[in-house]
DNA sequence: AAGTGTTGCTAACATTCGTTAGTTGTTTTA
DNA sequence: TAAAACAACTAACGAATGTTAGCAACACTT
């Protein structure tokens, strides 16, 4: 009887959690059994239950930690004493650092949370949308303050939230540049097409 | 006994596979299920079988009709005598044309190709290596004739198509700005994040 | 060492899925 | 108008899915 190994600090729940987003990724939700996260695990399908409530709940926690994240650094960012394109860019950079270091929680949150149940679709949806305002309203305080050129910021955002998704292909290149260089390159493109000279 | 209606020039088999697109699109191809597709073509699931060989086969119809007309675009643009920013204008501008009027098929051939079944899988993943390696060489021409900014051409690239999948969110937005203006912000970021100046 | 809660197992369930068989009705062709 | 081709139907199959019930083995506390 195989156990699930765990270390200090991290449950087993979390195990599951875990390669559930990567199996999430790689097939996608719904294609996605329960019985090759099992395996992924070490364990029979039966067993997860013992540590979750169900499939959905998996999809959940992924899509709303991810959510959260994203949402504390808007806060941040907000608050801080620095110029539109500089919020701008900085909260790039985390959302690069976050595709870039948390690759398979994000990529789920951003394409399977069509499979949420209400009430977490709704929530989920909302949620999003604010995200969203939020941040076209730090471009629209650029373009105001003409640090940003004269472009419709939720289209703005839309570009730089896909572009940013792009870093799956990077992931998945055989002939990968740096996590650094691939950092550099993203905002000197998203970036540089948005300021104003 | 209500058959399924066509006009001149469009087969049953085109309706199913429009309808196809439209489902797949919203559900996802795994989601959808058959009797999904059969009750919004108005039909009971066995009668698709009269048209179609398998779920599948539609999705081979839809990747591969939007991947051949990429690529038939990518031969026609390369030819052409303009300068290298031009042609990635070009090549941008045919990209939103058609993720603006072919959406649903193009939205399904850009994510859920991955259920394609082999061979179909590995040659769709061949064309689409092939044409992300021939807009990168457009653009690295144009990194030599000094045209666009020192940058690494397969980054850009990613940037670029994954920013154009954007516009699935413009198409299920309700304060939509126009298509023509959609296209010239699009245009705007992203040829100004590359040109050189 | 006994007791207790945790975590695993096997077996099975109700559904849903894509698809086939066989048949009936409808349109086109001769 | 009879024959042939086409396109719809009902019924059902086998496989796969998420999940539950009931029980056995482990680990930790006392």
């Amino acid at each position: 009887m195989a156990r699930i190994k765990t270390d200090k600090n991290i449950s087993r729940k979390d195990v599951i959690v875990t390669k559930a987003a990567a199996l999430f990724r790689e097939k996608g939700f719904k294609a996605a059994s329960m019985r090759d996260l099992a395996e992924a695990v070490g364990v029979e399908a039966a067993s997860l239950y013992n540590h979750i409530k169900s499939k959905t709940e998996l999809l959940h926690e992924l899509c709303f930690s991810v959510a959260n994240r994203f949402m504390h650094k808007i806060d941040e960012i907000e608050a801080e004493p620095i110029s539109s394109i500089q919020k701008v860019e900085k909260l790039l950079r985390f959302h690069i650092a976050e595709m870039i270091s948390h690759y398979e929680e994000v990529y789920v949150s951003d394409r399977e949370w069509k499979h949420l149940a209400d009430p977490y679709l709704s929530n989920f949806q909302n949620q999003r949308r604010i995200y969203r305002k939020r941040f076209a309203a730090i471009i629209e305080t650029g373009i105001r303050n003409k640090e940003i050129k004269k472009i419709d910021a939720p289209t703005a955002v839309l570009i730089m939230l896909h572009a940013i998704s792009g870093i799956e292909s990077w992931h998945r290149s055989t002939q990968k540049i740096s996590a650094e260089e691939l950092e550099e390159n993203m905002i000197t493109i998203l970036v540089g097409g948005l300021v104003n000279r």
